[in-house]
DNA sequence: TTCTAAATAGGTAATATTCTTAACTAGGAA
DNA sequence: TTCCTAGTTAAGAATATTACCTATTTAGAA
């Protein structure tokens, strides 16, 4: 499940340019914590990330790993699983529904699709598990948001 | 967006009858901290539900909402917004790919499909704001958990 | 190279979640 | 009904996770 050599520095390619263009500088950790990212397959938590990283930058902080990769979300550099930052959050509605994500404050609207309900699974699923539920989360920025950032 | 009053029942019906069909005890602070979530259309926290909660029986303890709703989830009676407990996960991949998440040990698995790629979002939800991205999450047990409990 | 705003390390603080244990209670048995 | 007890709870302590503070360092501009 690794990514390839050229997926790799394709990313790493992304982010530098990324960084420029929005003036944010490319520091030594940057470059680490986000290569460390980029180069696993899997999804790494934080921790897992300042482990893997510390080996080679013995002195980078815990504090900087959470901030640089709370950054490159925000850049749109990396994604995290779930909603945003923050608690864990509780649904009752048994029914199957759909969830919007704002990617800014967090909120989350839930709605109905016939079709999203209908989705055939990929036969390459099968091998990872069972599957029992189907939901289809959008991410974006919720219109709350959007005049927030207009305003600016 | 709260759920209607006949829906609330429903859910309330089908709480004790799973309830009683697996010889788990009904008692007055579970049926409370059920009943908060249910009827609340959002998506609360431990901790909204633990003050709500409080208001009606004044000696619940936040303990006692965290290890039931945890429970309540075990049974399929609420579900967690995302992935299950644990630390926020990140992810560098920044094409468009989709997850199979484990309900039990947290696993996830990332595949492709061309298919989910291309949905088309329903129009109400352009009311909620702009989508960014769509990912669909599929889940269920996977094929470890699912050899550990065939064999207890 | 020098300068400066931005970023970092390391310690500390704040939150969020879970564990421990003694006391309590729901629900079955008598 | 009353008694019994396994399962449940409250409360506080312990962990785990994430964020803040400040002196120091550094990337990138001039």
């Amino acid at each position: 499940m690794e990514p390839s050599r050229e997926e790799v520095q394709e990313r790493m390619d992304r982010f530098t340019q990324t960084m420029r263009d929005s003036g944010t500088r490319l520091t030594h950790q940057r470059m680490e914590i986000f290569c460390e990212v980029a180069r696993t397959g899997g999804h790494p938590d934080a921790e897992m990330v300042f482990r893997r990283v510390r080996k080679r930058m013995t002195t980078v902080s815990l504090d900087t790993v959470y901030r640089t990769l709370w950054m490159l979300n925000d850049m749109g550099l990396v994604t995290t699983l779930g909603p945003q930052r923050g608690r864990v959050r509780f649904d009752a509605n048994a029914s199957p529904h759909h969830h919007f994500v704002c990617t800014k404050c967090g909120m989350v609207g839930d709605f109905n699709s016939r079709e999203f309900d209908d989705l055939e699974v990929p036969e390459e699923v099968s091998r990872m598990g069972d599957v029992a539920t189907t939901q289809v989360q959008l991410r974006g920025l919720c219109s709350r948001c959007q005049k927030k950032e207009s305003k600016e």
